[in-house]
DNA sequence: TCTATTTGTAAAGTTTGTTTTACTTTTGAA
DNA sequence: TTCAAAAGTAAAACAAACTTTACAAATAGA
């Protein structure tokens, strides 16, 4: 799964440490999702649909083996 | 978190095992995620919404102190 | 270039998701 | 009412998410 954080958080001018304290996560939590090193859980995938005005959809999409 | 699956299998006419073996986890997990067991991952969530032809957001979704 | 901020990464530890097996309860149709 | 299918549940084991601490690398602005 890939995912679109980072242009997110680029478009709102936030860090990782900004995103990690607004939804309660750790800032390495935020990084490691960012590069794809595990998939967050669908409670943390709503919190930052979310915080960016936007659907699940738009920020993590499924490839095509999955 | 809460959750509509049950409402979409019956919809689609489903049963869990039915969902379960077409998104590619066990029948336990379903019953677990549909009585707010545990939360399931953002790839569960993307899949079961697609398979039902509508959002994450429509399938899942936050409560008032999450 | 120097410095502060941000990002990347790693290891250890805790928590939570998921599977497997197996059994009980509920439901619905014959 | 009986029987089969579906749903609920539970425990043990394993996998993956997430935290914490800590440090190195990259970035950007003065």
């Amino acid at each position: 799964m890939k995912n679109s954080i980072k242009v997110q958080r680029a478009i709102h001018d936030m860090t990782q440490a900004d995103l990690a304290s607004k939804i309660g996560v750790s800032r390495q939590s935020i990084n490691a999702i960012e590069k794809n090193k595990y998939v967050p859980s669908t409670v943390l995938a709503l919190k930052i649909a979310k915080l960016f005005n936007t659907t699940v959809e738009d920020i993590f999409f499924l490839e095509e083996n999955e």
